[in-house]
DNA sequence: ATGCATGAGGG
DNA sequence: CCTCATGCATA
């Protein structure tokens, strides 16, 4: 097992991912202020998503040369931050539970599976309009990673290295940690890594395994992309066997999760978290966001197999200061939880009302139930069984083990179908969770104090 | 690795 | 209000 934090050679490392997200702003915390300018990537101009971005910038050949080649250069700065530069040290052992992870694999659209075999509830959606086929195609606004924000404005938009400079006088926190000139020896191991895209995209990523299916369902045709468009399609399999790859080099190479998200910062301007790095590796985001992140992903991927320096750029980035501490994390007790559990078993989707009815009950906030409600769904989503992948997603699977022991009389089995990545039936038989229940078999009238979950006596 | 939370976008 | 993407905080 490794643990991140028991490895940390580099100082940007630990606790540095996690404060990554200040990389970006944060539109959503008004507090925050700063300002961190995007490093390089020209997304105002380019309006382009990541999946284009790299797919032109890493994939194409010919195409124009992206924000790599603007790498900024390291800052002196940097250097001091005490960071043996360019050697990567195995924080962590290699081992071989690497591929023993488990595999989740959810699928993208299960919303359509909520409603699936539910009758007509108001628990269950209003309507499924949920598309079956993995349409992650979808753009991906320059806006979702740098919502024009209306305090800041600087905020919104990455910075190019020129930029960087002044940028850091009203911001030394926050830019690009190179200001520099460019990096000789970044740029060239940023142009292997376009080149091996073009001939190999999926070099020793997906090679070997994949034989890619022949779906694709959306040409990448206005990409323009070399020949590689598994990023635009990958089939679940494709994806499973991305992430596993991924996984196993990236612990081979020494680097935590948290080290390829901020990798990522430093590469695309957009910082992921630990977290982030984590669900994809096993595979806990949503088809589309996978096929998302993905690209950028096998761009680091290809970057640190074949660019040392890449390496070194990375390990200088500074360590941003947490800005500032936000939220409690309310802790439910597992009594509680499972009261929660017994609910949600009938009714996943409680209207305002029922969520009143069961934070009284409860003694919770409101809020609370709600946001509990809403994880819960996200999670009944993704949430499989391993050993259901090998299915190619087609089976179901009764699993009582989501369901609380304590259920009792509303205990029920939830339908479980790992075809969350299925290839071939992507978004068709989407059921991962059924709330089988009509909200009004769990709210009678009211929520009855003699629910199931009332005894919960753990 | 995962629980609880935030916020954008949609209806 | 919900879904979805995402992450801090924590187990």
């Amino acid at each position: 097992m490794y643990n991140q934090q028991t490895f940390q050679p580099f100082t940007h490392s630990s606790g540095l991912m996690q404060d990554a997200n200040c990389q970006y702003n944060m539109t959503g915390y008004p507090g925050i202020s700063h300002h961190h300018h995007q490093p390089f990537f020209p997304f105002s101009s380019m309006k382009s998503d990541y999946g284009e971005l790299s797919v032109q910038a890493v994939g194409d050949c010919s195409a124009q040369v992206m924000p790599w080649n603007h790498l900024p250069q390291l800052d002196p700065a940097g250097q001091t931050l005490g960071i043996h530069g360019g050697q990567l040290q195995p924080r962590e052992q290699i081992t071989d539970q690497v591929d023993n992870k488990r595999n989740l694999k959810r699928e993208r659209e299960e919303e359509s599976e909520i409603k699936a075999p539910s009758p007509t509830a108001k628990c269950s959606p209003p309507t499924p309009n949920a598309p079956t086929a993995p349409y992650y195609n979808q753009p991906w606004g320059a806006e979702t990673f740098w919502p024009s924000t209306p305090n800041g404005g600087s905020t919104t938009a990455p910075i190019k290295p020129e930029d960087n400079g002044k940028a850091q006088g009203t911001d030394p926190v926050h830019q690009f940690p190179f200001n520099e000139s460019p990096n000789a020896a970044l740029e060239s191991g940023l142009s292997s890594m376009e080149n091996s895209r073009c001939s190999s995209a999926t070099s020793s990523v997906s090679s070997g395994h994949n034989n890619s299916t022949p779906r694709r369902m959306s040409s990448g045709g206005s990409e323009g992309i070399c020949s590689d468009n598994e990023e635009e399609a990958p089939t679940s399999s494709e994806m499973e066997q991305f992430a596993k790859d991924l996984k196993h080099k990236r612990i081979t190479l020494g680097y935590t999760q948290a080290d390829v998200g901020y990798a990522l910062g430093v590469l695309f301007g957009k910082t992921f978290s630990q977290t982030t790095i984590c669900r994809f590796e096993s595979l806990q985001l949503s088809f589309k966001n996978m096929c998302k992140l993905k690209p950028l992903l096998r761009s680091w991927l290809h970057e640190v197999e074949n660019n040392e320096n890449l390496q070194e750029i990375i390990s200088r980035g500074q360590v941003l200061p947490q800005a500032q501490k936000r939220k409690h994390r309310t802790s439910i007790e597992n009594n509680v939880k499972r009261s929660l559990e017994n609910y949600f078993m009938h009714c996943s989707k409680p209207g305002p009302q029922e969520i009143t009815q069961i934070a009284r009950e409860l003694n919770m906030d409101k809020d609370v139930v709600r946001v509990w409600f809403c994880n819960r769904r996200q999670k009944g989503k993704r949430q499989v069984h391993p050993y259901l992948r090998e299915n190619g997603g087609e089976t179901y699977e009764v699993i009582q083990s989501l369901s609380p022991p304590n259920v009792g009389p509303f205990s029920l089995p939830q339908v479980v179908t790992s075809q969350g990545f299925a290839p071939t039936s992507l978004g068709s038989n989407p059921a991962l969770y059924v709330p089988a229940f009509h909200k009004s078999e769990v709210f009678p009238q009211t929520v009855p104090h003699g629910m199931p979950m009332a005894n919960h006596s753990g």
